[in-house]
Formats: C-alpha cells, structure tokens, sequence
DNA sequence: TTTAGCAGTCTTTTAAACTGACTGCTAATA
DNA sequence: TATTAGCAGTCAGTTTAAAAGACTGCTAAA
C-alpha cells in the first residue's frame, strides 16, 4: 500500500528507474539508453527512454558521470526504490537453510552467537556485519554477583537475560569481607531479579532510603557499586562488528581514497554505535517498522556516504533488545538485503528466547 | 657484538646498503646510485657505487624493478639491516612520554588497558597493534567462582593473575543447589588460588583421587567443569586487535589486490593468533630475546608476504605472560619500531604489575 | 680500485588522433 | 500529444608516436 507517491507518477518511468537501478547493481556499470530498451522495453525506442531518462535526472533521481556516458542511480533514486519499487521477496530457500543451520548448534553461549551472526550476515552479503545489543542499563538482570577480587576491590558480574555477560571491577572504600559479600549477593538477586538494572539501582535505593536498616552498610554499597556500572557503560561496548575487509571487495579503484575513512570510523566505534544507538531508539518508538535502510548521504556520519546501512531489530516477545545488520556499498541488493536480514533478526531472537528456555529447564 | 656476518664484509658495502634501505623506507621509491653518492658518500662516485649496488643485487640484497629504474631492497635486505646494520635507538622523548601519560590513569580495567594498548600501538606506527595474551590454561588463577544461573547451568568466572577475566556457561547434569555452590566456590579458591588453570585442574583431580571423600561430588563437578574451560579455549579468544584501517593508508595502488586478503587473514584471526601463539612459545624457550622482527616471507603465513610484523613479549617479574606488537608495511622504520614496541611491552608489564600490588592494597 | 663518460634500456609523460558509447535535439509520424 | 528515427555533438577511453627522464652497464683511462 502506497501512502505517499512523490513526483514520479507513470508507470513507464517507474519501470525505467526500477530497470537502471538492477542494472546498475548488478554490472556497476553506467546504464544507456539504449540498454534500457532492449532488455526492458522491447515495444520503446531507445529515444523514448532518453527523454525519460532526462526528466528522471532533472527530478535528482538520476546522474551522468559525464555527458556522454550513461546514468546511474542516485540515493534518492534507491530510496524511491526501497519504498516503492521493490517487492517483498521471500528470501531464498538456500539461504534460509544455511542461516538456519547455523543456528542449529544450539547450545553456545550467546556472547559467541552474537560474534557469529555478524559474521554469517557478513559472509552472507559481502558486507560487513554487525550486532549492537540494548544498553545495559535497559536489560533485565539475570543474575548478579559480586565477587571478592581483593581486600578492598570487587568484581561485578551481570549476565542479562539476553545472556549477555559483563564485568566492571570496582574499587571500594571500604574493606570487604567474602561472606559478607555472598549475602550481599543472595539480598541482591533476590531484591532485583526480572528488573532492569536502571530499576534495580532504583528499587536498592528506596530500600535504602525508607526501607529496613541497612545493617553491614550492604544496600549503600550495592547502589554505589550499580551505579558506577550504569555509568561506565558506553556505547561502543555494546557493538559487535565483523567482515570489515569485505567492504575491499568489489570497490574500484577511485573509491580506494574514501574507503580508508570509512573504516577508521566503523573501527572507532564510538560514533558508529551512537548511530546505531540512535536508530534502536528509532524502531523502538515506531512499533510497526522493524528493518531500517540508511542509504548513502542519509547517513548521520559524512564518513559513511558511500555506504548503505541495512538494520533489523530483534526481540524476544514483544520486547526489542537489539539491532543488527550490514554496512555495505549504496549499489546493493537492496530487496534481498532486506529479506535477509530481516530473517536473520528472528532467528536471533528465537535463539535468545530458547536460551532463555533451557535456563529454566531441568532436563539433560 | 656481530656474532655472525655472513657474505657483505666491506664497510662501504654495508653503508650503501643502509643508506638505500632508509631511503627507501622514507620516500617508497626505488633508490638510484646517483642520488646515494651524492647523499651518503660525497667523495665516491656513482659510477662505484653502481658497481657496488649490482654486487648486492647479485647477492640477493637488493631488486631492480625495471632494467633503468632504481633499486629497492629485498626481505634479504631487510633482515640484514634489522640483524646487523641498525644501531640500538633511544625512543624519542616526546614518544616515550605520550605512551607514559597514556598509562598514567591507572584504575582502569585491564581488558580495556589492553584494547587500549593496540590502538596506542596502532596510532603511533600507522600500522594495525595487537596484544595476545597467554592461554588461560596457563594462566595462574586470581579467582575462580561458578555462579548459579538456572537448575542446571552454571556461570564460570575466572579472573587471572594478569587481570584478565574469561567467563563461560557450563551446563551440568545434576540440579545446582545455589548454597552448595558457594561452599564449593570457597573450597576451590582455597585449593588452587595461585596455580595455574591446568594445575589447578591436576590438583582437584588428585584430591578426588585419594583424597578426602567428596561428600556432595563437589570436587568432580568441579573437575569437570575446569576441564570444559580449558577444552573450550581457542586461541583466537587471546588475541586483541585494533587499527586494521591504518593499514590502508600509505598503499600504492598496485597493492590493493593483496590487501584485501591480508585484511581478511587477519579479520579472521585464527591462522594469526596461530602464528602468535607459536611466536610466543619461541620468545619463551629463547629467554635472552625480547623483540622479534617477521619480514614479509619470512611470516609463514604466504597472505602476509608484503607485511612485517614486530613483537615483543611482555612480562611480570620474570614470567611471560603475552605478546604485543604491530603489523604494518615492509618498508617500515624497523629500528623506531623496535624500540618503540619493546617500551610499550615494558610500560604494559609494569601495568598489570600494578594491578597486581593495587589488589593487595587496603587504602583508598 | 676507482672513475668519467657514453651508449643503451625502459618508464613516464605528453600530445594527437581515433574510437565508441551515449545523449540532445529536431523534424516527421501516429 | 506522445513517440520515433536519425543525426550531430560530447566526452571518456584507447592507441600511437615522440620526447623526456632516470638509471644502469660497460669500457677505457687514471
């Protein structure tokens, strides 16, 4: 169903846009007229199709690299594609099974599942792939520990019900005690067990504040300690990117000079993952949408106006914990793209919802 | 003290050679006689030193691209300068003094200090910075406690001596009684705090073997589980990397079809942490050296044929505990390298050193 | 041994001519 | 009015030839 229809309105030029669009992605090559009208318009001369192509490029959906080569697609013309052209592909039964299969080892922890889904989407797509997971601060504890590193350090362990794992070492003021540290640990659990650790650190401090006393000093240290632990998140902690070196492929030999930029700043991470961070805020707020297409310059980062950013969330019922994705040349397949990581986005919700499953499982 | 001088035995030679290599290291282009009398030896003539340059192509040492075109120096030619002909430098003051101050905030996680030490590595050499640490199993335990995480799964959390903290999920085939763990979390870290992980698992091993009774099958639990630990480990979970970008800077364009599968080589991990892993059983077995220089095909992985790597192993007292170091172009300033790489491998031992007595310590 | 000098080799640069792939326009056509 | 055929014009890419530039190798003399 089409909301909102700009600017292009007959069906011919419709045609002619989708026709350069594939060409252009499949051979990188400019697009002629003439092309054009043999492979997708037998009935059309080719001198039609200037005309149209003309007005196409007149109204930014098309550009000439100079005047007597042919024309290739702008960003415009791929997000008119994205939203309009393309039809929702089933994606293709090999790839179902492969990525199925891969997830068909089911008992890894999931830190591991994560790495691999990056680099399955990456082989998959020759693109780099990525997983950000939610901020820690938003998931749900799972379990959470302190252990006694040394007369006055601790070591905080959080496994999420993601099955996420993190450690912050924290150093205290005060000197700790291990079999104080374990009752700690048994009130803790009990008190914060299926919240958030933002709410955790909330209900600790009420406790604190106007609930019973605070004996060993036990509910002020622990809020101490949950509090740092929001606070040194960051985040770049929570991005898992693999397959950089895909994006060398199949780039020509001009794209060489912006190529390094492009990745120092993935590999940096930091703004990268604000981006990232940004867009989980994006599909959260918008329930419906659940892939996301970032094409070239529609991108936040200058660095990345050569890329194309592919992001499906995934979530375990109807609470979205994460995204993942691809980065990779604008000249995709974008419907392809889409169906795929889409696909893989469920997969790897089912596979956190059955670890889930086999936590609460008492069978071998 | 030149324990072996094979083949060059003149002086001139020898400086010609230098000369050639540093050259060619800062401009990349193909040195010619002309330029090495006029710059190294102004009372020779460059009809003499062509003489000379095509003895040492003869021998190996030097490679003529064209029959009119300059020369440039072989891997030979390289070993020979980092071997014999490069003078032991002091590293710049200015240099010395970013890499203090950049381990100068010294509560940090050693995780982090470690992801930091690459991209340090990797910012002051343009080149990609590694670190690898040892094998877990023989790392010397700090703390080691299973933590309850359902009926039947287990959290392992292992914190070494060097800092570095590991954790892996561990199903078991018994229901876990959350009190019964913390009893055997006491007992492990009194048994084998101090030994290395595979010690540790021999130790437990003994004791269940004719040692007092194992009432509630504590020790075998935990026998088992150490040994999963240990099985689990990989070598490419030792290695950190950061910096692969810089590798793209600085690349003439007739190398960009290796890059590509250097990058992915690398990207990979498993075949390079397999090379560390080897290096760093030879700096361990050969306790004078410290630093250790690959050139080109001297790597014996053939992707790397156009790269160098440095590496120096770094240590607590006088226990090896991991390999850092650089991967970058060939032609790089080998001796700056050296001593830069060496610097940061001492500044990261007296880090973790540190850690080490801030464990102990019971002030604020 | 060393050197000056020159011939020879091969890349790089420059320029000119040519080719091929398109487009834009115009005038005719349906 | 929409379409078309046909042709002139544009410009990147290729080819070719010529010239310049950067070295080397060799030889004969010092």
């Amino acid at each position: 169903m089409r909301i909102l229809k700009p600017e292009i309105a007959k069906e011919r030029e419709e045609k002619i846009l989708r026709m350069i669009i594939q060409e252009y992605v499949q051979t990188r090559k400019p697009v002629g007229s003439e092309l054009v009208a043999q492979k997708g318009l037998p009935g059309v001369s080719s001198a039609t199709i200037r005309n149209t192509m003309k007005k196409l490029e007149e109204e930014g959906y098309l550009h000439q690299v100079h005047s007597s080569g042919g024309r290739i697609p702008t960003d415009k013309a791929y997000r008119y594609y994205v939203d309009y052209l393309s039809k929702i592909q089933q994606i293709a039964l090999k790839e179902r099974q492969r990525i199925e299969q891969e997830y068909a080892q089911n008992n890894e922890e999931i830190n591991r599942v994560l790495v691999h889904t990056c680099r399955m989407l990456s082989a998959m797509t020759h693109s780099a792939g990525f997983v950000f997971t939610s901020n820690v601060q938003d998931s749900v504890v799972q379990r959470l520990d302190f252990l006694p590193l040394g007369p006055c350090n601790i070591l905080a362990v959080l496994v999420t019900s993601e099955g996420v794992v993190k450690h912050w070492p924290v150093r205290v003021n005060r000197i700790v005690i291990p079999t104080k540290l374990l009752m700690l640990n048994a009130y803790i659990n009990e008190q914060i067990s299926g919240l958030t650790l933002r709410n955790a650190q909330r209900v600790l401090w009420e406790n604190l504040r106007h609930g019973n006393t605070d004996e060993d000093g036990f509910c002020e240290l622990a809020c101490k300690i949950l509090k740092d632990m929001i606070n040194a998140q960051n985040y770049s902690e929570q991005l898992y990117i693999e397959g950089m070196s895909s994006l060398l492929d199949n780039v020509s030999s001009d794209e060489y000079n912006e190529l390094s930029k492009m990745m120092r700043v993935i590999e940096e991470r930091d703004k990268f993952a604000g981006l990232l961070g940004e867009k989980m805020q994006e599909l959260k707020n918008n329930k419906g949408k659940k892939v996301s297409v970032s094409i070239g310059s529609e991108n936040e980062l200058s660095e990345l106006k050569n890329l194309s950013i592919i992001t499906s969330s995934y979530s375990v019922g109807d609470r979205t914990i994460g995204l993942l994705g691809i980065v990779g040349p604008k000249h995709m397949e974008y419907t392809r793209m889409m169906s795929l990581v889409n696909f893989v986005g469920e997969m790897l919700g089912m596979t956190i919802k059955n670890w889930q499953a086999s936590l609460e499982d008492h069978k071998e």
